[in-house]
DNA sequence: GTCTTTTCTGGAATCAGTCAAGTTAACGAA
DNA sequence: TTCGTTAACTTGACTGATTCCAGAAAAGAC
């Protein structure tokens, strides 16, 4: 968990202003890793107190702009923020609960990159979302 | 293109009740493969006249749950409904006017099911979404 | 043809996310 | 240190996709 100067550092490296409710988020999407918008907003305001919801929307698509934080949102959820970027990892969704776990990138580098017939589209990235059942939620539907 | 006595069979093959809406929204998919809700109420008045778009969402959840039609939701976008089922195969999302293209899959089957390190979960889909610029906006963005 | 179940209608509600206008604060320059 | 510019934050209303609800209608079974 990197602290609050680190991530001034990276607002600046970025040319963002750096401001209270700023590294709030940031400090926030690292310790909860996934979250949605709504619970992000609810650490920041347990940490800084009063933050318009406004103020949490914009710092989040401010910083996943500038390419600070990752923005995922797997059919059926709201949007979701997580602070690993960069390393081209895919995630596990579980279908009965929305747990989402990362997942390594299988391949090692871009995995499937090469579409078969691209249709003339320029690819630049492949997402990939693998679809599940959590350990939890396994054993429970074994159980019943 | 299938005809109206075919996508009868198709309902009455997955239990489900033969009604107008129904037919008219198999077709209006069939015909407009990637439509999102409000374009496939459009295209369903069309045919049928007045029809609520209650009744629209409602037959689009039943025949996505009966597997009849797969509903796509990439991100930013609203969500999509397409009737190639069961072939598993992949979209490339244009980044700038969100033109969806069907890919098919470029390992064969199954790609990429083989997550380096599932967290326990049990897999059974691996969904892929290529990110890119279409042909259109790639030659809008070289003149420009 | 009658009965039961499912579907359709119309309207209201929900909820994530966005817009707009005014205020505040960060930060580079004087 | 102070000032001015400009980005960021606050407040509050609003949008738009989707869902919920209750009553009316239609489909399929007997």
């Amino acid at each position: 968990m990197p602290t609050a100067s680190e991530f001034e550092r990276l607002l600046r490296g970025a040319s963002l202003r750096v401001t209270a409710p700023r590294i709030a988020v940031l400090s926030a999407v690292h310790a909860h890793p996934h979250a949605d918008t709504d619970s992000i907003i609810g650490v920041v305001r347990q940490n800084l107190g009063a933050v318009s919801h406004q103020a949490v929307y914009d710092v989040l698509r401010a910083l996943t702009g500038a390419g600070l934080l990752r923005r995922i949102e797997p059919q059926g959820s709201v949007a979701r923020y997580e602070a690993r970027v960069g390393d081209n990892h895919h995630h596990v969704v579980c279908r009965s609960c929305g747990a989402i776990a990362d997942v390594d990138c299988a391949v090692g580098h871009a995995p499937c990159l090469d579409a078969s017939d691209d249709h003339g589209f320029v690819i630049d990235e492949a997402e990939v979302i693998y679809w599940g059942s959590c350990p939890e939620c396994t054993t429970a539907a074994k159980s019943s």
